[in-house]
RNA sequence: GGAGGGGUACCCAAGCGGCCAAAGGGGCCAGACUGUAAAUCUGGUGGCUCAGCCUUCGCAGGUUCGAAUCCUGCCCCCUCCA
């Protein structure tokens, strides 16, 4: 199979910040039949995000084009934790935490790549079977030096925050899994770019034609500060409810809008255009048509037609959701405060109690003033806490 | 191996015998204002049978009427020297 370059290239290239080096990538193309895009994966997080779908998308591009898809789970890695971005260590998973982990991940990243079309493999299989003579020699082809210009090492080596030397081989097993693979490209954050050159070092070690990198940009989570994470809790999921994926995105802030068009909903540069006027003349309408399009595109139109309905409900017109949890009080009735613990709806019943001293707790629209309120079995009311949570009393 | 510095709540960080459930900042939660945006203002941020009590300042003991604060041992981190 020929590539036509003039017509692959741009396609490749959409929304990618990182394409090193270009050159190579058109020399792969025009010699190679198959291209191996190489994906890795870490099972320590198996809730997939938005920020994850930027790059699952890319894939879907290659793969579309004709590109073989080579998903690695990093099981093995992932018991030593990546230490990209991270200014400390991590903690290190254990062969249960990341089978339990890896489990659920797929039917995830098969929402959006072709599952027969995509290889999966374990780098297990072949981390797990290296001798201490191997990992000598493939440690060997970096230096310390080298390993401390990577961001993250620098910055915690000079505010002399601990780096274990097992941190220091997690971006070499990872260049092993290229050469493992025969990658041409891998595709990752731009996050990754430290440990995508490693690799390029490693394959060519092994007399391998280097891996050309490909990155795409980060997303920022709901603060728009933080790239989007789970452990920041800034994160949409992929597999969230439609209703939440819709108030998240509504909460996003303003400057993040067009990044979510163009990153998300991948719309092409004509499109931006309309879209960058839409933000400015009326940036609720262009958020609520962000989070519309967003909910459609994980779940259905049908659930987002609804979750739009919901949102606007709630938040705007200030009603009560349809679908809330329902909590049946006992015939003698019952102490705000538990009800409000018993239901789940606070954490601890100090909590209930400052929230209320707060006025957050409201019974059908009442703001309930006195902790030692109790509610008897009279009819249904509603239990609001804070600006979202809600509790049918019977 | 030697010398020195350090480990405090979600994070950073003050406190160095009682006035400490522990200053300050960040984050987060709530209220006001809003577009569940931003900005701003206010309050809160261990638990409970809540004007009191219980658990918390690396871990385990000890001194003391009383310890985050003093002593001993242990664990961990950093720096310099070797």
């Amino acid at each position: 199979m020929a590539w036509k370059i003039g017509e692959v290239l741009p396609i490749i290239k959409q929304n990618v910040v990182d394409l090193i080096p270009e050159e190579e990538l058109i020399e792969k193309l025009k010699k190679k039949d198959k291209i191996i895009v190489k994906y890795g994966a870490d099972p320590s997080r198996p809730d997939l995000h938005l920020g994850h779908y930027v790059c699952l998308k890319k894939l879907k591009d290659l793969q579309d084009l004709g590109f073989s898809i080579v998903f690695i789970v990093g099981d093995f890695t992932a018991m030593i934790g990546d230490p990209t971005g991270r200014s400390k260590t991590r903690p290190r998973l254990t062969e249960e935490e990341v089978k339990e982990n890896s489990r659920t991940y797929f039917e995830q990243v098969f929402k959006v790549l072709d599952r027969e079309k995509t290889i999966v493999r374990y780098n297990s299989e072949w981390l797990a079977r290296l001798t201490a003579k191997d990992i000598i020699e493939i440690s060997s082809t970096y230096t310390v030096a080298r390993m401390l210009e990577r961001d993250d090492f620098a910055k915690r080596y000079k505010e002399n925050i601990p780096i274990s030397i097992h941190e220091f081989l997690y971006p070499i097993f990872q260049g092993y899994d290229s050469y493992a693979v025969h990658a041409d490209i891998e595709v990752g954050g731009t996050d990754q770019v430290f440990n995508f050159l490693v690799a390029r070092e490693i394959q060519k070690h092994f007399g391998e034609e280097p891996q050309v990198i490909l990155t795409v940009p980060l997303l920022e989570g709901t603060d728009g500060k933080l790239k989007m994470s789970k452990s920041y809790d800034n994160y949409i999921g992929l597999t969230e409810k439609p209703e939440d994926i819709y108030g998240k995105v509504m909460s996003i802030p303003d400057t993040l809008i067009y990044k979510y068009y163009k990153l998300v909903l991948y719309y092409d540069d004509e499109s931006l255009k309309k879209v960058e006027s839409f933000i400015r003349e009326d940036p609720r309408g262009a958020k609520a048509k962000l989070a519309y399009e967003i909910v459609k595109l994980l779940h259905s139109e049908e659930d987002a037609k609804r979750a739009e309905e919901h949102f606007n409900r709630v938040f705007r017109e200030k009603k009560i959701p349809d679908n809330i949890p329902e909590f049946e009080l006992p015939k003698e009735g019952l102490n705000i405060v538990e009800i409000l613990y018993r239901s789940g709806l606070v954490t601890s019943k100090s909590e209930a109690r400052r929230l209320i001293n707060q006025r957050a707790v409201k019974l059908n629209g009442e703001p309930v003033t006195n902790i030692d309120t109790v509610l008897k079995r009279d009819g249904e009311k509603v239990l609001k806490v804070g600006k979202r949570k809600f509790l049918k009393l019977r």
